[in-house]
DNA sequence: GTCTATATAACGATAGAC
DNA sequence: GTCTATCGTTATATAGAC
C-alpha cells in the first residue's frame, strides 16, 4: 500500500515492458500488465491514459537502449579485433539482461516501419562513421580483404543476435534444454571472433 | 459468384496465410481476412470453425514449407563449397517469394515453443546427419578448420536470414530504398560465399 | 454454400465513491 | 491516488433465412 506516484508509476511501466516484449502490442492485455505490476488496472490508465501510449513509451526506451549499446562499441578507438570482441561481449551480456529485447525491436519495427523511421531520425541513430573508414583504412593497409563495410557490419550483427532470436528453433532442432542452450552461447563468443576475422582475412601487424 | 467449395476454402486458406504472416496471430483480424479473400466473414467459420483453427492450418502449412528448403539442400551429396552456394541461392530464391515468412516462423515460434516443438516431433524435422557427418570428414581431412558444426550451422542460416527479418532496420539506417536493398541483397550472396568460406578456412582439393 | 442479423464475450476506457 | 462498477466498442462466433 501507500506506495505512490513514482514509484507506482515506474512499476507499471517495467510490467508494461516485460509484458510487451513478450507479447507484442497486439497480444500484450491491460489486465495482464496490471496484474504483472500487481496493480489496479485503473491506475495504468491514469499514468498513461491509454495502451498506445503506454507502449509507445516503451518502445522509446527499449529502442533507446538497444541501438547505444551496438554503436558505441564499434566508435572507439579500438584496432577491428579488438572492437570485434568487445562488441560480442558487450552485445551478448546485454541481450543476456534482455533476452526477448531483438525480438521485439525487429518485430515491431516491421510492423510500423513509419514509426521506426521517426525514432532513427528523430534520436539521430546512424551506425559511427568511424567505423567504416576503420575499415577502409584496414582494407588499404592490407589487414584485410576488400570488404564492403555495410555488408560486414550486417552479418556481425546478424551472428550475435540470431541465435537470441531464433532461440526456440536451436534448442528444439539441437535438443537442447536451457542449460546447453547457454553453454552453447558461451562456446559460440571465441568462435564468431576467429570465425568474423577469418572470415574477412584479418591479419594483425 | 458461384465459386464453390475446394475454391473457396482455397482462397481464405491462402488470404489467411497472407493476414497472419504479416500481422500475427493476435494482430490478424477475421473481418480482414475475410476482406483479402473477397468473401463473406461468415465464410471463415463454415470452412475452418474458427480463428485458433485456421491459424494452426497456415502454421502447419508455413512450417513445412519452410524447413524441408534448408534441409533439403543441405542433404545432397555435392561437397560443401558448392552446397553451400545452392542453399543460399535457394534460400534467396524462396524467401524474395514469401518475404515475410522468416518472420513469422520465428515469432509465432517462440510465442508457442511447445507448439513448434510438436510439430518437429510429428513431422520429424531435423538437420541432415550427412550435413555433420560431411563437416567432420572435411575436418578430418584437412579440407576446413575444426569447427563445430552446429555453431557453423547456426551462423550460415543466420547470416542468409537476417537481412530478411531485420529489413526495415537494414533500409533505415543505410537509407535504402526498395531497389537499393534488393541490390544489396543480390551482391550479398558473393559476399556470403567468400565470408563463410574464408570463416572456416576451407581448401578445395 | 452464401448472406444478414445477432448473440456473446473480451477488451480498452471512464465515472464516481472514497 | 486508488478502488469498484460499468460503459462503449470491437471481435469472434452462431442462428436462421434463402
Amino acid at each position: 500500500m501507500a506506495e505512490n506516484n513514482q514509484d507506482t508509476e515506474d512499476q507499471i511501466f517495467e510490467a508494461a515492458s516485460r509484458i510487451f516484449q513478450r507479447k507484442g502490442y497486439a497480444g500484450a492485455r491491460m489486465q495482464e500488465i496490471a496484474d504483472e505490476a500487481d496493480i489496479n488496472k485503473s491506475m495504468l490508465h491514469y499514468y498513461y491514459r491509454s495502451k498506445d501510449k503506454l507502449f509507445r513509451k516503451v518502445y522509446q526506451r527499449e529502442m533507446s537502449r538497444f541501438f547505444p549499446v551496438l554503436f558505441k562499441v564499434l566508435s572507439s578507438e579500438d584496432p577491428f579485433d579488438e572492437k570485434l570482441e568487445g562488441l560480442i561481449d558487450t552485445y551478448y551480456s546485454f541481450l543476456n539482461d534482455n533476452p526477448r529485447i531483438a525480438h521485439f525491436i525487429l518485430y515491431e519495427m516491421n510492423q510500423h516501419p513509419g514509426r521506426f523511421q521517426q525514432f532513427i531520425k528523430e534520436k539521430g541513430v546512424h551506425p559511427p562513421d568511424s567505423f567504416v573508414a576503420q575499415i577502409q583504412e584496414d582494407i588499404k593497409q592490407g589487414r584485410m580483404d576488400a570488404v564492403e563495410p555495410r555488408q560486414l557490419l550486417v552479418s556481425i550483427v546478424g551472428l550475435i543476435l540470431f541465435p537470441f532470436v531464433a532461440r526456440t528453433m536451436v534448442e528444439v532442432l539441437f535438443e537442447l534444454d536451457e542449460k546447453q542452450f547457454l553453454r552453447f552461447l558461451k562456446k559460440r563468443k571465441p568462435f564468431l571472433v576467429d570465425f568474423i576475422l577469418n572470415g574477412i582475412n584479418y591479419r594483425k601487424q
